[in-house]
DNA sequence: CTTGACCTTATTGTTGCTATAACCTTTATA
DNA sequence: TATAAAGGTTATAGCAACAATAAGGTCAAG
C-alpha cells in the first residue's frame, strides 16, 4: 500500500484520473514512478499535499499555470499580490452578477407587461409614475424616413451609452420623444430618443419624466404610430383634456418579436394630459 | 449607404469583425447578402436588431446555441424557463463567489500569521477565543506511524468534510488533538483529526473548543511535535500549572513550505492551563 | 485460462471568440 | 493608370481545464 495506483489516488482524493493524467501532462502533479514498460502510474502517499495545494490554490481561483508557478518558486510576494489582485476582480465579477441578475428580473417582468398588455388600437388613461430616462439627442427627424434611419440612430444612442458607461441592458427598453411645442401642432419631429433607467445611474447622465395622468394607446406596428398618436390627439379633443408635456413613444418590448429580421415592436404612445 | 460592409457593421455596433464572421459561420446572424466572387459580406441596417437581441440575450448569460434556437422559434415559455432557471444559477454563482472571496481573505490572514510568528521553540503563554472545529474520529493513532499514516487519516477527514458538504477551504487550516486523560500521562495517543471552521457551518456537524489561557510552542518540523510538546509539559509543571482539557496540534499554514514534495508545515502546540 | 477490473495513449469536444498568416478587392490619390 | 492604403477573404491555432470516447494492453482472482 506505499505505492497507489491512479485509480487509488483518484479515489482517495475524490479527483477523477483524467484530471490526475493531465496534471501529470502539464506537470504539475509528476507520480513519483511510472512503470517503463506498462507506463503504469504510481502515486505515493505524501503526493497528496502536493494535490491538496493545488486544490486549495484552485479554490482560490488560480489558473493551473500560475499554481505550477507558484508550486516552483514558492514566492509568497506573488501569492499575496494574486490574493489580492484576485479579490478585487472576485469583488467585479459579483458586480457583474448582480447586474445580470437585476436584468433577468427586469425581462420577466417585461414579458409579463408585454403579455398582459391590452391589444393593438386600445385607448387607456393612466396615471404613470415619475421615470428616468438617458436620453440621445437627434440630429433628423427618423420620421422623415423609415425604420432604416431609426436603427442609425439607435446606433448612436448605443455608443453614446457605452461611451457613458451604461449597461447594455437598458437597451431593450427604449422609446422616443415628440416636443410639446411640436405635438400640439401635431408636427411629427421626434427630438430624442432615450433608454428607461434606474435611478442608481449618474445623475448628470439622466433626466426625469414627471409623474402624472396620460392617454395612451396601444400599437404593434412600426409603421403604424403617427396614424395611431393621431388618434390620440383626436381623443384628447374630443374628451376635452388639455396636453401637458412632451409626447412618448415607449418600445414595450422588441423581446420575442422579431420577425422577418426586422425590428417588431409594441408600443405604448403616451400623451401627459391635464383633466379640466 | 444601404449595405453595409463587415467593417462598418463591426463599428456600428462595436463588435469585431471576427465576431460577426463568427456569428455568420454559426448561423445566428448571416449577412443579407455575401458576394459570389469575393466572399464580400454585406448587411442592411435592419439587421441591427437581430444583432441587438443577440447581445441582449448573451447580456442575460444565454449560449449562443441557445440564442440561436430562440431565434428560431421564438418561445417565450422556453424563454421564461431559460430566465427563471438563470436566475438561480446566478444566486448560486454569486454565492461561490462570496465564499472564494472569503477563502481568499483568509487565506491573506493567514499568511500574516504566518510571517509575524515567533520562531521554532519559542514558548507563549496566551488567552485564545473560542473556536469552532469539524472532527474526523481515528481509528489509527498516527503517532505509531509516520506521516503515509497521517496523510491517510487528513484523506477520510476530507471525504468526511465533502460527504458533509462543507467546503473545501477549510481544510487548509487543519489539526489534531489528544485528549486530557492521555495528555497528562504523556501518552500521545491521537484522538482526533479536525478543521478550524467558521459558526455558519451546521451545528449538528461541529464542536467548539473552549476560550482560555493556553501554553503554546512553535514548532517547525513533523518530526519534532512530540519533543517539543514534552517541553511544553515540563514548562507547566516547572510554572506550576495545571492542565486544563485537551492538547491541541494546529497547521498554521503549509501554503509556502512544501518541501521535497512533502507537506512542510508549521505548527503551533497548545495545551489549556489554569494558573493557580 | 479466462474474466473483469483497471490501466494506457490519442483524439475530439466544450465556449466564444482572438490572433495570425497569407492573400485578394476596393478606393483614393499621384 | 499605377500604386498604395485600407479593408476584405479563408483557414488554422490557441485559450482553460478537463470530459468523453475509442481502441487496446495489464493485472489479479477464481
Amino acid at each position: 500500500m506505499d505505492r497507489l495506483t491512479i485509480g487509488q489516488m483518484s479515489k482517495l482524493n475524490n479527483v477523477s484520473e483524467q484530471t490526475l493524467r493531465y496534471y501529470d501532462k502539464i506537470g504539475i502533479l509528476k507520480p513519483i514512478e511510472v512503470d517503463n514498460f506498462t507506463g503504469y502510474r504510481y502515486y505515493s502517499m505524501k503526493q497528496c499535499a502536493r494535490l491538496d495545494m493545488i486544490q486549495y490554490l484552485k479554490s482560490l481561483g488560480m489558473r493551473l499555470k500560475d499554481i505550477e508557478v507558484q508550486l516552483k518558486t514558492y514566492d509568497t510576494k506573488l501569492i499575496k499580490r494574486f490574493l489580492e489582485e484576485k479579490g478585487r476582480s472576485i469583488d467585479s465579477e459579483i458586480e457583474v452578477l448582480k447586474h445580470q441578475k437585476n436584468a433577468l428580473q427586469k425581462a420577466l417582468r417585461n414579458f409579463e407587461r408585454y403579455e398582459t398588455s391590452p391589444p393593438d388600437g386600445t385607448i387607456v388613461l393612466e396615471y404613470i409614475e415619475k421615470r428616468f430616462i438617458y436620453r440621445y439627442n437627434m440630429s433628423t427627424n427618423f420620421y422623415d424616413y423609415g425604420i432604416e434611419i431609426y436603427e442609425e440612430q439607435l446606433r448612436k444612442l448605443k455608443m453614446d451609452m457605452e461611451r457613458d458607461g451604461l449597461r447594455q441592458t437598458y437597451f431593450c427598453n427604449a422609446g422616443s420623444t415628440v416636443a410639446y411645442e411640436q405635438i400640439i401642432n401635431r408636427n411629427f419631429i421626434s427630438n430624442d430618443l432615450f433608454v428607461f433607467v434606474d435611478e442608481n445611474v449618474p445623475k448628470n447622465l439622466i433626466r426625469s419624466i414627471k409623474a402624472g395622468t396620460y392617454l395612451c394607446i396601444y400599437c404593434s406596428r412600426f409603421e403604424q404610430e403617427i396614424p395611431y398618436a393621431n388618434r390620440l390627439l383626436d381623443e384628447i379633443s374630443e374628451r376635452d383634456y388639455t396636453i401637458d408635456g412632451d409626447y412618448i413613444c415607449e418600445v414595450i418590448t422588441d423581446l420575442p418579436d422579431l420577425m422577418d429580421g426586422e425590428r417588431g415592436m409594441f408600443f405604448k404612445l403616451q400623451i401627459p394630459v391635464k383633466i379640466t
